[in-house]
DNA sequence: ACCTGGCACTTAAAAAAAAGAAGTGCTAAT
DNA sequence: ATTAGCACTTCTTTTTTTTAAGTGCCAGGT
């Protein structure tokens, strides 16, 4: 490949992000300097490489998966970003009453604001996290709400009630144990612990332990169970996107967005901007998925982009790249 | 109208919501013993009553929006629902561990399930409501989570970061003398008193009260105007509904599903069961909501179907009763 | 006064045909 | 190596034709 074809690789995959219809050589002409049967030989050679493909015989080209390969990987030029998009994501980064993973929600949310493309952000399994503290709170002669408060700050919720053979006041009780022994359990271990090292105490000093104790787990269990953490920002943006244009493609995207399990599988550890162009992801052959991962402090998970293959990449990848950047100094 | 015409509207009204194309005369013959031309006379008429409607001048008829009216008001009979069905919402209503708003939402999940429509619940803005409990939950030397629980058991959670210049201890001092001062007062109401009963008493225990005051209501502040409580079930299933076959059609109705403000102008007070068809809704014009009321204790807002016009009418108002009457049995 | 068979007429939807536009590949010349 | 030129493809759009479904209404029967 020599520079006019890497030029015209770049310049055709970029028109045809902005244009949406496959790129023709007459088109060209003005911006390489030379005449439209050169570029119909160099787009035929770039075709041999695998980079362009046709439509159909006689149309213009349109990249192939690995021409957006190539393009992102040796072609693309980060884009800027505008000084009112820096300063909205500063404000929200440098909120300290943001837990991290709020603050990156907003950005996300800021991005796939302004790309038109749809963000998800998908909360680490947290079996990291440490219990910090078990509450107890009494609502009315039979009922409670359990809260659990987990080191870096989440709340979960369940609701009870009380047989009437057990007094709140037991329940009240073991918590305080609990919180005396396990705080700073693991959250995936608190369950064994329950069972070998709260229970024995307990029976010592509360008749009915085996009740308190089979409600206690019963929460714990909801707890670890519960956590779904997947948060879409625009979840819809990538509909405003031409090629959903036929009703097929749209309920097709919606569904996918719409199977928690799938969406989860987006998860990533890897510390990279990482892209995934089309079939390069396990969620969707036609879309392309931007994803990294973040961590600071306790809190950690994926943040993803996705949009159709047709990606304006350079600008997305600036974008994660700033969050990224701004996380790290944050961690020193 | 005569008894034939009625059973004619009738027909013409399940035949459409079953087959989702315009009834002819000729396939009604056998089930109205008569010929095709008085069925033609018939629909003729009813055209003129303004119950139905041509798609062209040589269809076959179609339900007009007064037709559907006059069909639910004089027409429909309530379908029977299964008995796997009804097992399935006394299940849930019966599980007394659940806050009455979450076996709403069950048992909706289960009726969109069933009905392939959309459901939404809308919680009331729980002005209401009135505070349990505050509590202040220390994560690490500057960062706390506070927590307020209400008396319904609904649970909200907030970070902040305390400024070096006050200890962790006076915060939760303060939160003591809240609790002990504002535990049931309305939740609407904490804001001022938090002013004009609490200042007063920690400006003379606590130096720094201003901050602490000031953080105390940043915190009520946020709680009372999150409040969103829009829940959505099988929020795409409407798209399953053949007249979701082009892509206008689709985008629009997706994206009203996705403005909340939009949703919100569902809610309702009447106790009713209530059908609004087409154009005599405010959500969409394309749709037909079914939607009602619950109460029960100090949980209220309002459950609602989301469906075509040409939506099984008895079936969704025979669930929605049977949940209703449930709920009022409960209730004495 | 009401019902019915018959037939001309209307419209939409499907299929087929024609016209137009965009772009390529290849050849021969520079 | 480039390029002008032209025949050839394929899609898109438009137009025409065909088919199917169903109505309205008249005239005759009960």
């Amino acid at each position: 490949m020599n520079t006019r074809q890497k030029d015209l690789l770049r310049i055709v995959v970029e028109e045809y992000v902005k244009n949406v219809k496959p790129v023709g050589s007459k088109s060209l002409v003005k911006r390489l300097n030379c005449s439209s049967a050169t570029i119909r030989n160099d787009m035929a050679f770039l075709e041999t490489l695998g980079y362009l493909e046709k439509t159909h015989s006689s149309s213009g080209r349109i990249p192939s998966e690995e021409g957006y390969r190539y393009y992102t990987e040796h072609l693309m030029k980060p884009k800027e970003i505008s000084g009112d998009t820096v300063l909205k994501l500063q404000t929200i980064l440098s909120n300290k009453d943001l837990v991290v993973s709020d603050a990156i929600l907003k950005c996300m949310e800021i991005i796939s604001e302004i790309t038109n493309y749809t963000s998800v952000v998908l909360g680490k399994d947290s079996g990291n996290e440490l219990l910090k503290q078990v509450s107890i709170i009494p609502i009315d002669d039979s009922k409670v709400v359990a809260l659990v408060v987990t080191n870096s700050g989440h709340v979960e919720n369940k609701h009870a009630s009380i047989p009437s053979t057990i007094s709140i006041n037991e329940v009240v009780k073991s918590c305080e144990i609990i919180n005396k022994n396990l705080s700073g359990t693991k959250l995936s271990e608190v369950s064994a612990k329950l069972e070998y090292e709260i229970k024995p105490i307990i029976a010592t000093k509360i008749k009915q332990y085996e009740t308190v104790m089979s409600f206690f787990q019963e929460a714990f269990n909801d707890f670890t169970v519960k956590q779904s953490d997947v948060f879409f920002s625009g979840k819809t943006n990538i509909l405003k996107q031409p090629e959903y244009n036929e009703p097929k493609k749209i309920k097709g995207i919606i569904s996918k967005l719409e199977n928690v399990e799938l969406v989860k599988k987006i998860e990533t550890d890897d510390e990279g901007i990482n892209i995934f162009i089309g079939e390069e992801n396990e969620f969707d052959e036609d879309v392309t998925i931007i994803k990294t991962s973040y961590k600071l402090g306790n809190e950690e998970g994926t943040m993803a982009i996705i949009g159709p293959k047709r990606m304006e990449y350079g600008k997305v990848v600036t974008l994660l790249n700033y969050i990224k950047n701004y996380l790290e100094r944050e961690e020193e």
